[in-house]
DNA sequence: TTAAAAATTGCATTAAACTGCAATTAATGC
DNA sequence: GCATTAATTGCAGTTTAATGCAATTTTTAA
């Protein structure tokens, strides 16, 4: 394995966790300990990660996050938000609804990669202001405490008036006949409203939630686009989504 | 875990609830109290929080600031906010510029009054949404990197839509003369519109920028209705103040 | 004043970092 | 190709840093 090969697995994986230590990395490419010391102290000095006793953590270092509640099924959305990154061009407009997988995605997102960022989502705004390339542009409207994203009337308003690449969009339910449906009246406005201005929807979802319904209809799975689970598309058990026109990933 | 990740950690506790208890953080961590006590040690050397007995609280009882600059004149900007919140009543709208006086004036604000409260500044509005009482409305826009508010034609657009009751415009540069100027022309922008959506101007400004000149006009003096120093009023050298409908605090 | 909690100090243990060196691998010129 | 040079890597020995523990002093609050 060439050195360059390592230490960008060693800046990606500072990328995706934020921190890596020595010893993982080590054991991860059957290097020795003192050869990813090595790389690491190289990537120190030019200043593309931060080295620390023990390992390495990213420069702009912000584990910091404003919703303040724990993530479930972290891994999984792992996973998804990084089948969203390859969707993704530079250059490209892009609309990220709140929730917690695109949050995971905003912080995957590169920094050398120019793109413009709408969200109305406060810790991904948060998150997306720490990419030197990502223009961000913030949906405002009076902000909802529970979720931290903006929705009502001036949100939807200021939405209405773009047009982006691809929306990722965050669902909490997908069913093959009812289609995405959501807890909460506000959000479900929020979210129609993103989908009209969207060219591409796609929808990062926990396969757990494929079949779930809730009180109230977003959009049919025909507006989808693309369906993002965490599973191969193979292992998606509900045929009915592969008559539809909606690509699985 | 890395000493790096229990800083952040402990910041990120701190600025959440103000204060910690070394105990606590010992506890959530899995570590024992001294290494916690020697971390809050380090913390509190470079400056990142202060170290009393039994833990530790954040500077002044401030700050979330994302970008990681330091806070200047931070205990002056605190006595300003303490000063600002005597004009709050309950029920108001008000309406917070960026700045960190501000921020400080945010995290002050307390949880119970039931205010309804306009900005477009991203650390702000994270404040803000930690207090219950608080109805936050974020003015979305074209985030600015540099001082993380909103800027541009829908920020300016959505602001043209409100009326509050009291507008706090933080201050980076007022002269007697020349009036309030600013360094940044999109900021300037903004500011203009905060005026015109306000029935009442409310300056924080610290001393020393009194008499000082930017690069570009806001507005009058004319257009203040209440400048706060965090001196007393009849310390205020400058009697042209004293000679305008303005009032000191 | 006094008992409990916290801070300090010194020390032992462990893990990680550093150093120099030899072996290996890749790059270069012929 | 092939030999020479330069760079990379792993190892052993040593040094340094991080952490927890125990004994002692200081602070706090009843």
């Amino acid at each position: 394995m060439l050195k360059e090969e390592r230490h960008q697995f060693i800046l990606n994986e500072v990328r995706i966790h934020n921190r890596v230590l020595l010893t993982d990395i080590a054991d991860l490419l059957n290097v020795s300990v003192d050869t990813v010391r090595r790389d690491i102290k190289e990537l120190h000095n030019s200043q593309q990660l931060k080295k620390v006793h023990g390992g390495a953590i990213s420069l702009g270092f912000n584990n910091y996050n404003p919703i303040g509640k724990k993530i479930y099924s972290l891994e999984k959305k792992s996973q998804i938000a990084e089948k969203a990154l390859g969707l993704i061009k530079e250059g490209q407009v892009i609309l990220l609804s709140g929730g917690t997988t695109n949050l995971e995605l905003a912080r995957r997102l590169p920094s050398k990669i120019q793109l413009t960022c709408f969200t109305p989502s406060l810790p991904i705004a948060v998150q997306l202001l720490g990419k030197t390339n990502v223009e961000v542009i913030f949906i405002g409207g009076r902000m909802s405490k529970d979720s931290q994203i903006a929705v009502g009337g001036s949100a939807i308003n200021m939405l209405s008036e773009i047009k982006v690449d691809i929306c990722f969009l965050g669902t909490n339910s997908i069913h093959p006949i009812e289609g995405l449906t959501e807890f909460d009246w506000e959000i479900v406005q929020m979210k129609k409203a993103m989908i009209h201005s969207s060219r591409k929807v796609v929808s990062p979802c926990i396969s757990e939630k494929i079949g779930s319904l809730q009180r109230y209809k977003i959009c049919g799975v025909e507006e989808v686009d693309v369906l993002i689970t965490e599973l191969e598309p193979w292992d998606i058990k509900l045929d009915v989504f592969k008559n539809m026109n909606i690509q699985l990933l």
